[in-house]
DNA sequence: GCAACCTCTATGACATATCATATGTCTTTA
DNA sequence: TAAAGACATATGATATGTCATAGAGGTTGC
């Protein structure tokens, strides 16, 4: 039975949430991926973050976040200007438009997170978030 | 911080594991992906069933299933032959070479599962597992 | 200084995720 | 039984995941 794999259990929560999150952002109107937002709020925090960097903080490919940034900057969410002392680089922006997308979307990841986790105690939390560290850890070695 | 979302936790241990899965498949010298696997692993089990019903048992969409079916068959690990009774589908079957592959990789898969697993006890495992239900169903109503 | 090496970004190639829709085929209902 | 609805599969469009590599630009060591 595939439901007694607790792969399947980590992928089938984290899918429904990622399903849940789009759907909510959808029906606010706001035009964004979850995943270029989590790269929109990475870049708002430090924009001097290479790409690489960036791929780092949100477990993605440097090849992902590359389209990612491609894509926000044709939306107009981010900008870019030259670096002054490194040309292979671009200092990224987060434009007016980019802003008002985070601050919109803010109130909706919140109370899909609040959803999500409803029932569940900070002890709970603690221990999940302890055992997937673990598999993480190994995983990584 | 990005790492104090649970959501954050759930996504790199799933994303850890399906690299050191693939990795592991690869470095066997086996031509297929974790998700084909999944999906050949499915029908191998009840070959009557149609994408829709194999797409829900692997937490996929029906597209998703229709383009890896069309691989696995043009990799000859699959092949199909008409249904009788009903014109739409087509009957599957694992081919010998399919068998072969699902062979394989089931005690690599194991290992990476041991591996992932390690110094977890069954309890923690259940409890997990439980957070994660819970989870799941609170995104999906 | 410059050769070897490393870094940054972009992109090709292929697989998957998701939504929408097309097409053909049952099935049900009036 | 014909029309309407449901179902099975395929595919277009767009975004992402992953690996590999190209191409331009830094950095280091000699």
């Amino acid at each position: 039975m595939l439901s007694r794999i607790i792969f399947y259990s980590i992928d089938k929560a984290i899918r429904t949430y990622r399903k849940l999150a789009q759907t909510n952002i959808d029906r606010a109107g706001i035009a964004i991926t979850i995943d270029q937002w989590l790269v929109l709020r990475v870049i708002e925090e430090d924009q001097s973050l290479t790409q690489t960097e960036i791929a780092e903080r949100v477990l993605k490919d440097q090849a992902s976040v590359a389209r990612m940034i491609a894509l926000l900057l044709k939306h107009g969410l981010l900008a870019s200007e030259p670096v002054a002392h490194d040309a292979r680089r671009t200092r990224l922006q987060v434009t007016p438009q980019g802003q008002a997308t985070l601050a919109a979307v803010e109130p909706v990841i919140l109370r899909n997170r609040a959803q999500a986790l409803q029932g569940i105690s900070e002890e709970e939390l603690a221990t999940l978030r302890r055992l997937l560290e673990r598999i993480y850890l190994n995983c990584s070695t």
